[in-house]
DNA sequence: CAAATACTGAAGTCATCGCTTCACTGACCG
DNA sequence: CGGTCAGTGAAGCGATGACTTCAGTATTTG
């Protein structure tokens, strides 16, 4: 699968995305019960949460008619991973920086 | 200021922008520096550190006809701050599908 | 001072995004 | 079976995004 971290960012960076991960921690939802407080047709979040399972936030699985969303945790964890492969290497360059800047910008 | 959160994320979603930071990573460096291994114009260099600048990941400063572009933390931080606020809620509800999932996978 | 350097601003292009409407397919209810 | 109900697919639309080129503006430098 290996994730696109592009596209991981790209998901986030969308508020009614996030809304949607938001509504979703509350626990299981159908695709309708989303639409309904975010002010959107029912189309716009089934094309949002194609991009929030391509991008590993959300599992969708249709029982009957009607298609139930939830969590899932392999976007969150591409994001932590990211941010954990990077802190090492910013704080050591902002540490380096911030010994710089006592002098430099006084 | 408080950093917009879409923005920091959408900022994230461009693999260029990424590419400035890591290059960044290894050092404070000019607009066209940055531009040459990139294979794109030091305009759009530019744009892209302007959003990088609003989005709390770079901070520059002109020094006679060269502008330095180093890192800055605050955009880190916020994704990190985003993340933690997130990994709680999400794991408690993570962690409830999982029991369920026993079964309800099989 | 003139020419080269480092960047900036405005404008334009082309692709993608978020969203809509409309027509449709299945599933369930009476 | 007929009528809702939940969701899907295709098409289109306006706005943004990531660039580009071209024409400046300061700043060095020879």
């Amino acid at each position: 699968m290996a994730l696109d971290i592009d596209r991981v960012f790209q998901a986030l960076g969308d508020p009614t995305r996030r809304a949607i991960l938001d509504r979703l921690s509350l626990g299981p939802q159908s695709v309708s019960k989303l639409a309904e407080p975010l002010g959107v047709t029912v189309t716009a979040i089934g094309q949002h949460l194609q991009v929030l399972e391509e991008t590993g936030f959300v599992r969708t699985q249709k029982a009957g008619r009607v298609r139930s969303c939830r969590l899932e945790s392999a976007g969150f964890r591409a994001v932590e991973q990211w941010a954990t492969e990077h802190r090492t290497t910013w704080e050591r360059r902002l540490d380096a920086l911030g010994s710089l800047l006592a002098e430099d910008d006084h």
